[in-house]
RNA sequence: UGGGGCGUCGUCAAGCGGUAAGACACAGGAUUUUGAUUCCUGCAUUCGGAGGUUCGAAUCCUCCCGCCCCAGCCA
């Protein structure tokens, strides 16, 4: 991959650690182990970076395993998304994919093993009563009156369990450990409930499914697993997760270590909120551009390539953080420079007529040029004339592009300014500037509405400048994007920016959502864009120049009716300067 | 007020007893047919606070302060 090498962090240092002591006879093997309850976002990439990145840096290998033991949350369609998104993203997790599902009959075995050495039974108690007897975070617990059942009677109870003859929540099986402990998660926490529900992949063959804190140590011993990488909230479950392991005949024990999930600034990352956002229609599905899921930002227009760097450039801490959106930003800009080809389209068009630009021209132009020559057309109307632009102006080996130009052109908008200040470097009445890879053009004249709008400048080019040099030396501060009627086409661009307000969406407000922004997609529908980009496939990067990275949508761009998804902006000085 | 974590530049983050990396942001300047890119330059005498150990501490010890997580038959 073409990122610098992931940079130092305390979980390499383990590792480098383990190897060093010849631990794990030098195997590195960690597991990517999302719930099928959801889409992936980019806090998820944080953790597929982690965990491919460490298992490829040292040689190992990385699971892809899905931790599917709660079937009334889960679903196929949530599986196959996470599969498109780390397929996407670039990881590689070799030909098999891993199911804890898939281990239900060793987790069975383990159970039974549990029971018969004294150290599970099956209790009675309701999730009330559990809750009472659980303790609280300052008082031991009290033991459940069920918690010496005979070992015998608990074997014959656990596999009736088993066999259905009991209805939801009649009975749990649960570790034997110390109702006393200062640890909740070891007050005999349930390993093992009744669910008579089918599973997406096992379906009705069990009725009992096993507890997330049983089944994700044993399931990472089942394969292997060495390091067990895994988010802040779990370091309480971690004496759980090595009582389990060294009770039952395990093939090995993983090592669980723990890490600080990424937040991000002017957005949300929990599930429950991005939820809310979309079953409220604040944006529209799961897979808005606006959104921080992994569907989201690809439909956006972001790369792969993009959040692997800004995955590496975060690191991988203990403390509690919320990175600067303008860090992922950045990232993306840094990929998208490099590849993306420059094209150009004006999103908010102001017509200019060329007043020199005539069939004279025409004749005269023809004489010293092979392109003009065979591409203009100097039929009985106005001349169209065709001229070289750059892909990409610092690589050539991306090649050029003809480009129409003739009388009828459209600038920006913000381009124009009728009472301008002298740094405003773009066009205004008298003032010359050049068209990019065209000419240099003065505006001579400004024709406004009834309501005193400016809507079509009356300019004059200078033959001389053709491709947007002058022979004379004579220097022009601003250059400009353009289109002209010809050569471009009608399209729609949603411009989009930040989804919140607040830096912390969650501040000053009881409820997230009035902090959302208002103005986070503007949606344009007057656009025009050169004619190239008519068939531009979904998801491709352009640059605009001077205006940002765009893409066509994936859902709703034709070839008829263009749309294109405003990727990010460029970094933009003037917009900084000009606020002050 | 039980237990588990965490506190180094505006935001992330290296550092692991030898005298504060890097990135983003920010501020200047150069080059530029994108006010983009690129390129220079600057940006923590100080590591939550107070003591202590040491020739020497962000790193070791003590106390204090602040923030986060845990009482699902969720993961």
């Amino acid at each position: 991959m073409e990122e610098k090498k992931i940079k130092g962090n305390f979980i390499k240092t383990i590792i480098t650690e383990d190897l060093e002591r010849g631990k794990n006879d030098g195997r590195v093997i960690t597991r990517f182990p999302p719930e099928p309850n959801g889409y992936l976002h980019i806090g998820h990439a944080k953790s597929i970076c982690l965990n491919f990145g460490v298992a490829d840096e040292f040689n190992g290998r990385c699971n892809l395993r899905f931790d599917d033991t709660n079937p009334a949350k889960e679903d196929q369609k949530y599986i196959d998304s996470i599969i498109s998104d780390v397929k996407w993203l670039g990881f590689d997790w070799g030909d098999k994919i891993h199911y804890a599902s898939d281990y239900f009959e060793n987790l069975y075995d383990y159970a039974v093993e549990l029971i018969e050495k004294g150290k599970a039974y099956v209790c009675t108690l309701n999730a009330d009563q559990m809750r009472e007897y659980r303790g609280t975070l300052t008082e031991p617990g009290k033991e459940s009156p069920d918690r010496n059942r005979p070992i015998a009677e608990n074997l014959d109870l656990f596999k009736r369990m088993k066999n259905g003859e009991f209805e939801d929540g009649a009975y749990v099986l649960r570790a034997k450990i110390d109702m006393a402990s200062p640890n909740i998660n070891m007050r005999d926490p349930v390993i093992y409930r009744i669910k008579k529900m089918s599973h997406p992949r096992t379906k009705d063959k069990w009725c009992i499914y096993p507890m997330y804190d049983f089944t994700h140590g044993l399931s990472d011993a089942l394969e292997g697993v060495t390091h067990s990488l895994c988010t802040l909230e779990f370091q309480d479950h971690r004496p759980l997760y090595d009582w389990l392991l060294d009770e039952v005949s395990a093939p090995c024990h993983p090592q669980q270590i723990e890490f600080a999930r990424m937040n991000l600034n002017y957005t949300v990352m929990s599930k429950r909120k991005l939820q809310k956002l979309v079953e409220q229609k604040f944006v529209d599905g799961w897979d808005d551009p606006r959104l921080p899921t992994i569907a989201g930002i690809r439909r956006r227009g972001y790369t792969p390539a993009a959040i692997r760097n800004f995955c590496n450039a975060i690191g991988v801490g203990k403390r509690e953080n919320r990175i600067d959106v303008g860090l992922l930003e950045n990232c993306l800009r840094d990929d998208l420079n490099e590849k993306a080809p420059r094209v150009m389209a004006v999103i908010n068009p102001l017509k200019v007529t060329i007043a020199n630009w005539n069939q004279e021209n025409c004749n005269s132009e023809q004489k010293n040029d092979d392109k003009s020559q065979q591409e203009t057309s100097c039929g009985s109307t106005l001349k169209i004339e065709s001229l070289e632009a750059l892909n990409h102006p610092q690589k050539p080996e991306m090649g050029t592009r003809q480009i129409l130009f003739s009388k009828h052109i459209y600038i920006e908008k913000e381009d124009f300014m009728e009472n301008a200040p002298k740094k405003f470097f773009r066009l205004a009445p008298g003032r010359e500037v050049r068209l990019r890879y065209a000419y240099f053009i003065t505006c001579k004249e400004v024709i406004k509405d009834e309501n005193g709008e400016v809507i079509e400048l009356i300019c004059t080019y200078d033959p001389a400048t053709r491709g947007g040099d002058s022979p004379d030396g004579r220097k022009v501060k601003g250059t400009l994007h353009w289109v002209s009627e010809e050569g471009s086409i009608p399209a729609t661009v949603r411009l989009y920016d930040r989804l919140f307000l607040n830096e912390d969406p969650e501040a000053d407000r009881d409820d997230f959502t009035e902090n959302l922004n208002p103005d986070s997609l503007v949606t344009l529908k007057g656009c025009r864009v050169e004619k190239s980009l008519a068939n531009a496939e979904p998801e491709k990067v352009y640059q605009f120049e001077r205006l940002g990275y765009f893409c066509a949508d994936s859902k709703e761009s034709t070839p008829e009716h263009p749309v294109f998804n405003r990727t990010v902006t460029l970094r933009d000085t003037w917009a900084k300067v000009n606020k002050k």
